[in-house]
DNA sequence: CTTTTTGTTTGACATGGATCACAACCCGCC
DNA sequence: GGCGGGTTGTGATCCATGTCAAACAAAAAG
């Protein structure tokens, strides 16, 4: 079977971490048999406990990881967009997906069947290397997750969120919110009216917010105050939003 | 070189998830120059950001791992006994433990080195897959700690923690707690005050804790009020303590 | 342009859990 | 035996964040 993706889909894929230093060969039999696909905000793509058969990779928009308490509450655990892949990892067990996953704005995406990934891993040596990097990576951003929950305030949570969507070489920056505030909301494990509090908070250390644009006057103050005392630059999201502009000059604020 | 382990040493590795499945030559080429050592309550194993080089077998005693925040608040990310392997997941990027390392209570530890430990993945593959079941049930494991820590009240934390730890063949039990109650708590993402609190009310539902005999009429109604409604009997331990007594017959309390 | 829908902010309020303080208890030790 | 250090339980208080309700803004639909 040979499934041709777009022009557009092959260059993302090249982008995925998880693919990264793949020989061309080993790519195309791993793209070959893959989906390309469109969805809507608001499709749920699996949810907790189903088989994992399929992971996937973003091309465009955005999908959220998350699990439900019975009483409807909602716990994100990832958010993922473009160049990223998600739910790699519950192939290799056989518990079913951990999470439900739904569309958070409206996506491509590319689908990638479990039997046709696991025999061309079983080949490709390198490919389990880049898999375990990869896990290893979702760890280190599960622990911080974990961490900043129990031991920082909403307003140090979404200080240490801008700073992470600064560039490093100034110290000055006019950034843009890279999705809905809802969903950063969730993202930092706060409610919307936490976030918004935060935010008017952050007035404080130099940090004004118009519209999706935040505009950051002394970052390395900034940083200070999220007590970030760890260097760590890890950006908060999973892995960087590859091709997310960060600065707001690079897109205008809608 | 060959390092000669005890018996009580090579028969607990086997019972390594990590290591199962593995030929006996692989095996013996793993242990081989693994270092057996006993360290005492307190020591620090390792810090975060320390270049890993490194990773653990528990032979016996416990060891957490936790984080720390500027203000000395700790939020604990694993804990871990006889059986269990752990940091093996930090040596395959170059970004240094994410965490610290402390023993919580005596412990006897088996450490590999990364050198020894990545040659020998090379040229195994089976050893690259179990180590991706480990991670991925790692992953599990901190999103689960993630959900229950942002939905669930702490008594209902401790309720699906006692049920972890209850045998699953009987409605009624008595079980005793696997170490302190301070590192339970921690391990539950609560002041050992919340914890203490916290069992009181479980009278309510038919448990009743003495010293460190923690006793259930009716697991199931309390498997109901954990609102554990997901079938789910993942163990709240990162993996099962393999050789620690659960019920309280099988070792009086203390 | 008006209406509807969706996203964001603000206020008043309730509450879970942390914090502080201290009593009760168990243990090993002199 | 009594003494001192670690562990556990309880009570009083405080604060951050969730909750509910409503005003507001922006965008989409008609």
């Amino acid at each position: 079977m040979k499934t041709l993706l777009s022009r557009e889909a092959l260059q993302a894929v090249r982008q995925v971490p998880l693919f990264s230093g793949l020989g061309d060969e080993t790519l195309a039999l791993l793209t070959d048999g893959a989906l390309e696909r469109s969805y809507r905000r608001g499709t749920l793509l699996f949810s907790a406990g189903e088989p994992a058969d399929r992971f996937y990779v973003v091309l465009s928009g955005w999908v959220k990881l998350f699990r439900e308490s019975p009483d409807g509450n909602e716990c994100m655990v990832g958010l993922f967009t473009r160049g990223e892949s998600f739910a790699e990892a519950a192939m290799f067990d056989r518990l079913g997906f951990p999470v439900n996953a739904a569309v958070a704005e409206d996506a491509r995406l590319l689908v990638f069947t479990a039997d046709h990934f696991l025999t061309t891993l079983e080949r490709n040596h390198g490919l389990a290397l880049n898999l375990l990097a990869n896990l290893t990576g979702m760890l280190r951003y599960l622990i911080r997750q974990l961490d900043q929950l129990t031991n920082q305030p909403t307003y140090q949570r979404l200080a240490a969120f801008i700073v992470s969507l600064c560039p490093c070489d100034t110290n000055q920056a006019t950034v843009c919110l890279p999705c809905d505030k809802l969903l950063i909301a969730g993202r930092l494990g706060m409610k919307p009216e936490s976030f918004s509090r935060a935010m008017a908070r952050l007035k404080e250390v130099g940090v004004s917010c118009e519209r999706n644009c935040v505009h950051i006057e002394d970052i390395a103050a900034l940083r200070r105050f999220a007590n970030t005392t760890e260097e760590e630059p890890l950006t908060v999201l999973p892995c960087a939003a590859l091709d997310v502009p960060r600065t707001a000059t690079a897109r205008p604020c809608r």
